[in-house]
Order: C-alpha cells, then sequence, then structure tokens
RNA sequence: UGAGAAGCCCGGGCGGCCGCUCCGAACAAGCUGCGAGUCAGCGAAGUCGGGGAGGAAAGUCCGGACUCCACGGGUCAGGGUGGUUGUCAACGGCAACCGAGCGCGAGCUCAGGGACAGUGCCACAGAAAACAAACCGCCGGCGGCUCUCGGGUCGUCGGUAAGGGUGAAAUGGUGCGGUAAGAGCGCACCGCGGAUGUGGUGACACAUCCGGCAGGGCAAACCCCACCCGGAGAAAGAUCAAAUAGGGAAGGUGAUGGCGACGACCCGCGCCGAGCACCUUCCGGGUAGAUCGUUCGAGGCCGGCCGCGAGGUCGGUCCCAGAGAAAUGGCCGCCGCUGCGAAAGCGGGACAGAAUCCGGCUUACAGGGCUUCUCACGUC
RNA sequence: GGCCCCAUCGUCUAGCCAGGCCUAGGACACCAGGUUUUCAUCCUGGCGACAGGGGUUCAAAUCCCCUUGGGGUCA
C-alpha cells in the first residue's frame, strides 16, 4: 500500500499507521525472551547504555528494559531511566536494524541520561551489537568443521 | 509589631507537538460458527470522546475486609495491650476528661495495679543497701594519767540518727519547744497512710476525723491481675489449557487404622486423604501461557440534624487509575513563586511512583496559605 | 508484593537470653622495638569497634520503640 499523499477527502481518517508509535508488537514480554537474549545475543557497551540484541526472526524490533535496583534505589530514578530509554527506542525507531530483539541495560549506577545522547548512542552500539550477532551467525552455523576459533 | 503554641489545607498553572494504558462509540481489513443469511459472535489498523499516581503511593509497625486450610468448643502454653469514659467494622488509632512532670502562658510530654502472692537484682563507694545499721562525731557513767583544779587526754560501758562523709537511693521536710546530748518525744504547717461523707457513669477530686509515720527502688527482670488473639497470606485462591510425559483417576459401601487448625492436649463432629476388598463411571492431573480474583468502596463531594469532640445519622449528587519485564510519559514555550544581580540576564523548584483493597501509626519533605489562642512592648 | 533474620576493632568472632566486675575479651592483620649476618619463625608493646536516634533505669553493647544498612525465603 503505498501512502498516496493526494487524497484531501481522506486526511480526518488516514489508514496510515503513525510513523512514531510504539504499541506492545515492539515490546519484549515474555519472560523466555529475556532468557534467550541474555543468553545467546551479541552485546556491546558504550558510556550510557549496555545493549544485548538476537535476532527474532520478526519484520520489526522489538525492547525489552532491565533497570535493577543497582542504578538506582529509588523507583522515581529508575522510572526516569526507564522512560528516556524507550522514548529514544521511539524516536530512533528508523534507524535501528531491523528483526532484532534488544534489552537496554543502564551502563553505571547513578545514570540520569540525556535523551539526545542516549539516542546516538542507542543508534550506535545496536548497530555495533548486530554485526557481532551477524558475525557470531556466520561462524555457528558449521560448528565442528569452523575449528580453531574457540581454545 | 515581635516572639511563640495548636489545628487544617495546597504540593505550581496554561498551551503546542509526539507517545502509552483503560473504558465507551461509530466505521472496519479479516476470523469463527451454523440455521448458510448479504445471519450471529469475535475483531487488527486507523478516527472521535472520557479517565489515568501520593500526602505520604514509602516503612510494613498495628487493625480489618477477602481467600484457602472441613467445622465447633475447652484447658495449658505463646504473643499483644494497659488511667477512665467514649468512638469505630476493628485497633496498640482517635476524642474528651483524670493524674504526674515541664513551661510566665497558650500548651507539651509520660502512663494500669501489685515490690507484706512468690522468685530475683541493686555494681563502685560507704559504718550500714533491706530479718537494717553506730565509722567520725555529740552526750553521760566508771577507771587510769595529767593538772593552772574550770578541765584535758586515753580506755571501757552505755545513750543518740541532730551534724560530717559515701551514694542514684540512708526510716519524711521546715520551725519552735524539749533534752545530758538527741530523737514525732511534744506542737504548728506541709507531705504520707487509713476511715467516713459529698460530687462525678468513672479515673478521681474535695471536706472532716483518726494515726506520729506504719519502714527504698527496679516489673520496657521473671511473674501475678484484667481484656484480646487459630494459622497462613493475592506469589492467597479459582477456571481454562498448548507442548511434553503417559495411565490411571473420580465416586459409593464396609471394617481397621490414621488424621485434622502448621505449639501441646482433650471433647464433640465424622471430615479428609492413604492402604485393602467389592461395585459404578470414563476421563483425570498439570508446566509455559491465558482469564478471573481486580476494582463500587466501612467510597468521595455538598447540605440538614444530634454530639464539647472523635464521630453518628438522613437527604442529594458523582463514578474517580487498574498495569502485568509492569501504562500514568518525552521535548518545548509563556505566566506565577523564589535566589543572585544596578539592569539585561543566569539559575532553583522538595520528599517521592499505585501492584488486592480499606482504617490508622511512623518516617521523609522545597515552598506557600488559612483559622484559633498565648506572652511581651507600643498606641488609643 | 509478602514473610523472616542479622548488624561489636581492617576481617572472623566472645559478651546480650538473667543490665553494673566492660575503660568491651580473643585470633588473624597492621605499626614499633627485640632476637637473627639477613628473611621467616618467635618474644614484647601499641593502634583499633558496640550501625544511628529516642525511651525505661541510679546505670544500657545488653531491655523497649523508630530509622538506616545487609541477607535469606516464597511462583
Amino acid at each position: 500500500m503505498l501512502e498516496v499523499p493526494f487524497a484531501p477527502n481522506n486526511l480526518g481518517r488516514h489508514h496510515v499507521p503513525r510513523p512514531l508509535a510504539f504499541d506492545r508488537k515492539k515490546r519484549l514480554v515474555a519472560k523466555g525472551d529475556f532468557d534467550r537474549a541474555f543468553r545467546h545475543g551479541s552485546r556491546a557497551r558504550g558510556s550510557i547504555l549496555l545493549v544485548v540484541a538476537r535476532p527474532n526472526g520478526l519484520a520489526h524490533t522489538r525492547l525489552g528494559l532491565s533497570v535493577g535496583k543497582v542504578i538506582w534505589k529509588r523507583a522515581v530514578k529508575r522510572n526516569r531511566v526507564r522512560r528516556i530509554f524507550r522514548e529514544a527506542f521511539r524516536l530512533c525507531y528508523g534507524e535501528l536494524p531491523v528483526g532484532f530483539d534488544l534489552v537496554l541495560i543502564p551502563a553505571a549506577p547513578k545514570l540520569e541520561p540525556v535523551l539526545s545522547a542516549t539516542c546516538a548512542e542507542l543508534v550506535a552500539m545496536a548497530h555495533k551489537a548486530a554485526r557481532r550477532a551477524a558475525e557470531k551467525a556466520a561462524a555457528a552455523p558449521p560448528p565442528r568443521d569452523a575449528g580453531g576459533d574457540r581454545p
């Protein structure tokens, strides 16, 4: 469905999905998905956040957040970190690699993230982690004959 | 005007763009069902309207509602509470009053009774610390020595709790009388104990009379007295049910035995599950996950009446968060508050995030507002 | 989210239930001195703590309450 720009009578009720929406499909919900991401995912660490990426075989990318009590003791501060991370994911969704589960973990305790910097680092780290995941996928399928990589 | 005391309330406002969640509409790609209809149910995406953190949501210190443990009663153990009277669903909360201490005052703080029901502890110091008691003193008798013949001094036997000293605490305090010196020994006042009377529902208060004191503290030490409390907790619990494993499961009857409410025991009850025998039926258990519980409630707001008050009652009105790796947000602009600065301007904005729900308590908190009251000074 | 524990020198602990002898004991560690040619061992001495705040009591590490930090457990 190509979006026709010239359809004046359709403006009030257009059927185009909003570009910056963040609905439930893009959220990582099940406990099993988290376990798989932590076990098999590739990681990339920046100064603000740590990205764990794993291909999910879907046509979209999903977000998971893991903000523990180590980062902030007070729930208000933890919620602030979570909201900034989620907002960065939402606003930069178009620049992220497609078809991954991304788990975001704050990189340091006592973190007070700024949205613009978080956004930039999220894109960079997500691509870095996705590249590593691709390398791992290329190395993994022939686990036996490839040998020599792992001592 | 200044310094205080008590109680209550608020916890920035408006707007723009982009998002999340729940509810309700109309539209609707599509899916399911059979009666096969352009029927019924479900319904993605998008659109519109409405709701969306707190006074503490926190700590989890109490009390309930709710759910399961099949149920009821009793004894002991264990735990909690402690002025009185109320209030409340209940409470360790709250209100009014009583008592003690503190404050010029408004007010604030504390808390049951029993230490002759019993057991226990009171270190150090001190003569003595709980069947009391004489260390230094003071006073008297007797004896020795001395003598300036008043006395002094040593020893001994007594009297004495006024003085010294120790201590947190030593048989009530002050004054007068009294005495060899003293002492409730006597008296006055205060304190204390008892009896009687009056007032009060009561805790208690007041008055009169009697008693010379009747003998310390610690029960937030064990304990005694009165009252209250079964245990677990929404990860409680109920329903549906992929995958995997795979054949028992449920019900009834009978006897025996065991069991229960998770501290022990007893009584009633005959419940529950296991083993055995027989009979009947064919599904049952259950993980991931999903749904319910889950938000209408001891509810909020307004008004009348009753009550000093906590609160009660009647009427009207409103629906006011329901998430689930967990929404209630992000980025800006203007105004208001406030700090610095001559100004332009540059900052600051607390404590803190629902997780089944209520009533309290406690703790954290920038700033601001209101009401009542007290004291001091000034003016009229 | 609920429930239940714990807190004493730098570390591991004793004392707490029955309050006073606690100016809080011990071991390891650290520091200084001695022994030894030197190091180690050994000997002597020193440093060093009741999580914080209230209350009860004449007196609190100990009893009671609140707060703050740790930890365990339950699907």
